[in-house]
RNA sequence: AGGCGCGUAGCUCAGUUGGUUAGAGCGCUACCUUGACAUGGUAGAGGUCGUUGGUUCGACUCCAAUCGCGCCUACCA
């Protein structure tokens, strides 16, 4: 974009002027496959195998040799001296002495440096090959002076390679300093010979195993080579200390907070910034040479021209390079918004309020916004910075193309075969051999492809698992379950249209905002329940927003729709809605309830779960008396204090655990739950009397009661089943429990199979005695079931202060 | 080497300033083709919260040590 490069160009030009950018000649990490630089965070440094190889380098005054250890000795050709610490007993004495450089003609001194030479490690004697290795090239700045001294020795700095890290040839009017036999070759092969001929020479004393860091570049995965070039710096150290206050004094502020440690660590060692790239994309450096070699950085070649008073003919040559990407990224926050022209949209939109990204990216781009922002805008870019985790395979390892444990989104939302699946992990491999292992696991993990989750499942996944500082290892399990709650709230939707479409649920005709009852109505305990519940999952969602708990926010409509809204609100809907003598107010209330609730979760899960929520929204929101086009157009649902009803909450509790005692005892007795069951309430309060008989409706319909009668204060009841709400005691008379028909049946089948002389006499002992066991069960519990039964007919004959039976 | 983080049910994860009986989903067991939903319903089993010690009336939570794992930064030629 023609303004980005106005704001690159423009940027780099004014710290040019600063002093703040420099070209120079030094160390950089060199990329020898795609001929660039690159600057330190684009070099990954992972742990591999290889040798430490230890060579001699004979001593000129021929009385014995010193032994160097290195892992990379092609580079010997480089060296310029081995370097003891100056306390080491063993070499004290030869500092100043000269070594012949193995291979080569060229002789070199030992030198003292204590700062770089740990004398426990390795032989203590370190070669020093400043063109080729950044700490080498720290004691060589140290020493150059006593370097360059001595005529017999080359003056240090030696570049051993070409672009492509082979060994490069003679300059004109060297006198080979390479020696000839190793010329073109490439690193490693340079390597091999070397080490070779170091053996052949009687040279080489051994060769460890070592492990150690290779460095290697983030795109070509090559190993990065130090290398001496000209390249244009950032000096950062200016403006790194603003961006570090900025977190300090929290006008930036990281979610979570631990990353400024990290953001910190980094920003107070930072090393200058290399920003040229040696690439053919990218925006070109505005600096431009004369033949002489001097440097003009302008805006332009014209400017560049008349501020130095040169002459139109005058011949310019614009620099190759191109600038890092991160150093134009730096810029977006501003230069997106028009900058540096003074645009509406800058004053209106800069800075912004919070940027989401990955905490990978925390050095490469975030720091450097903030640096920059500070610098050109004079404020911080953002105020938060929300730093999520990354999304891992479900065995935590993070997802790339060679490991073949690639989770395309796309797949999740649409489904994918194995074998398209297979295809899309093997297929354009950089290393085909692993093709058969990715095959094997795919076909493993994946047996029959993935299943088409949706869209909004995924993004409801992302969320429930975003929980702050960890990375998310992603299960296919989670993200079923969440398949499955899409759909829960698509068949809830379906009911509550069912009931609501065509029927009054008084809110007339739709208007923008609330509308109000046309006619009266009336509400439920379970109407005020759901409402209150309403407005506290408002309350929690907006809360875990706020706080970027993205996890709570998911955890809280989730629970809401499915374990009240439709586990218990849609199932007392249908005792109200679909009785004949409920009264026309009271379905109204429902009814308005029922649909108004859905309109308010709708909106409360639609930035978690776009487009379902969309989709229901535009049946139900006229329905619930809201206008509007889109759901994405209507504010984000608020609490309604009026609608919290503590009463209500507390009344429901008591009705739930009512219904839930039953279902549990109904559940261990094993009694099909759609059978009735007669209930006996003991020690139960006054207002245990109430609501027993205020809900009775939603007690018979979801717990099947029969029948509930209350006990006199000193009854304990029959041998019942019980279960506690609050003080009061729910029993169930066990006798009410037990299908007596059914036992009957049972013992006669069990007295019939052991008046079989046949079973008798030939079945094994232990089989008949198990028969006989059971029969004497089956007895015993039928006794106790008819000892039950009188007691029950006697209990049933008075108690004039319990409830009517319905 | 330094820094950050993790270890809670078979698996993936919550657990808010320390407070009754540690939760969810998936999986598992039993029962249920009830009328929004079997991608479902009801009930249930399953955890000495990595280990040890300490502070406290009380610790998954705070402190110390230790084991295991992951990541980041720097680096030993």
């Amino acid at each position: 974009m023609e303004g980005l490069s106005e704001a690159v160009k423009e940027v780099f030009v004014r710290l040019y002027e600063e002093g703040l950018i420099y070209r120079g000649k030094r160390l950089v990490n060199w990329d020898p496959k795609l001929h660039t630089a690159v600057s330190d965070l684009e070099v990954l440094n992972e742990e591999e195998y290889g040798h430490m190889w230890h060579m001699r380098y004979p001593l000129s005054n021929g009385k014995g040799h010193l032994v160097v250890a290195t892992t990379r000795p092609e580079t010997l050709l480089g060296d310029c001296a081995v370097a003891v610490n100056p306390h080491d007993e063993r070499y004290k004495h030869l500092i100043g002495e000269l070594l012949e450089l193995p291979l080569t003609k060229r002789r070199i001194p030992i030198i003292a440096d204590e700062e770089h030479v740990d004398p426990e490690f390795g032989t203590g004697c370190v070669k020093i090959t400043p063109a080729h290795d950044f700490n080498d090239y720290a004691v060589w700045q140290r020493h150059r002076d006593e370097l360059s001294i001595s005529e017999q020795i080359h003056g240090g700095l030696i570049n051993i390679f070409t672009i492509d890290a082979a060994i490069r040839d003679n300059d004109e009017g060297e006198d080979e300093v390479i020696p000839s036999a190793y010329i073109g070759m490439d690193r490693y092969h340079a390597r091999k010979q070397m080490v070779a001929d170091l053996e052949a020479q009687g040279l080489l004393e051994k060769v460890d195993d070592h492990k150690l860091m290779v460095p290697r570049g983030d795109r070509s995965g090559v190993v990065i080579e130090p290398y001496l070039t000209d390249q244009w710096y950032v000096k950062v150290g200016p403006l790194a200390k603003p961006a570090i206050e900025a977190v300090e004094t929290g006008r930036i502020r990281f979610v979570p907070d631990n990353w400024k440690n990290t953001y910190y660590e980094w920003m107070r060692n930072i090393q200058d910034w290399c920003i040229s790239r040696q690439i053919w994309w990218g925006h070109r450096i505005p600096a431009w040479y004369d033949e002489e070699g001097n440097v003009y950085v302008g805006r332009s070649e014209a400017e560049v021209r008349e501020r130095h008073d040169l002459a139109a003919d005058y011949p310019l040559r614009q620099d190759e390079d191109v600038l890092d990407t991160w150093f134009s990224s730096a810029l977006w926050p501003f230069s997106t918004l028009g900058w540096p022209e003074e645009s509406e949209r800058l004053r209106d939109f800069y800075p912004t309020s919070v940027l989401v990204t990955g905490f990978d990216i925390i050095f490469f781009w975030v720091a450097r916004m903030i640096m920059m922002g500070l610098k050109f805008m004079d404020d911080v870019p953002f105020h938060e910075v929300y730093v999520h985790g990354l999304v891992r395979d479900s065995h935590g390892h993070k997802m790339s193309k060679s490991k073949g444990n690639v989770l395309d989104p796309i797949d999740l939302i649409d489904g994918i075969t194995l074998e398209d699946l297979v295809q899309k992990r093997t297929s354009g491999m950089m290393q085909p051999q692993l093709a058969n292992k990715i095959n094997q696991l795919t076909r493993k993990e994946f047996a029959d492809g993935i299943p088409s989750f949706g869209t909004d499942s995924l993004r409801f996944t992302f969320a429930a698992l975003a929980a702050t500082g960890r990375d998310i290892k992603f299960d296919l399990g989670r993200i079923e379950g969440y398949r499955n709650f899409c759909n829960k709230l698509w068949n809830a939707s379906r009911y509550v249209m069912m009931n609501v479409e065509g029927q009054d649920c008084g809110v007339g005709a739709p208007t923008t905002g609330h509308s109000e009852p046309v006619a009266e109505l009336e509400r439920s305990l379970a109407d005020r329940w759901i409402l209150s519940r309403l407005q506290k999952t408002k309350r929690a969602v907006a809360e875990a927003f706020e706080s970027y708990r993205f996890d709570h926010a998911a955890q809280a409509i989730y629970e809401f729709t499915w374990n009240e809204y439709c586990d218990w609100y849609l199932e007392l809907c249908k005792p109200v809605l679909n009785d004949d003598n409920a009264s026309e107010a009271a379905k109204r209330g429902t009814r308005r309830t029922l649909v108004r609730v859905l309109e308010n979760l709708l909106r409360l899960a639609h930035p978690i779960m776009p487009f379902i929520t969309e989709e229901i929204w535009q049946r139900a929101a006229p329905l619930a008396g809201v206008e509007g086009e889109t759901i994405m157009n209507r504010p984000f649902p608020t609490l309604r204090q009026s609608l919290v009803d503590e009463a209500a909450e507390t009344e429901m509790a008591w009705v739930m655990q009512f219904i839930l005692g039953i279902r549990k005892i109904k559940g261990e007795m094993n009694i099909a739950p759609a059978k009735p069951v007669p209930v006996y309430l003991a020690n139960a309060s006054d207002d245990d009397k109430l609501l027993a008989q205020k809900h009775r409706h939603f007690l018979d319909f979801l717990a099947r009661t029969e029948s509930i009668e209350v006990l006199a204060p000193d009854d304990h009841g029959p041998e019942s089943a019980t279960a506690l709400v609050g003080e009061m005691k729910v029993l169930i008379p066990l006798a009410g429990l037990i299908d007596k028909d059914a036992e009957i049946k049972r013992l006669d089948r069990i007295g019939k199979k052991l008046g079989n002389p046949n079973f008798v006499d030939k079945a094994p002992e232990a089989v008949v005695q198990k028969e006989r066991d059971k029969q004497a069960e089956a007895r015993k519990a039928l006794e106790s079931l008819q000892a039950q039964l009188a007691k029950i007919k006697s209990l049933q004959g008075g108690d004039p202060a319990s409830p009517p039976n319905a």
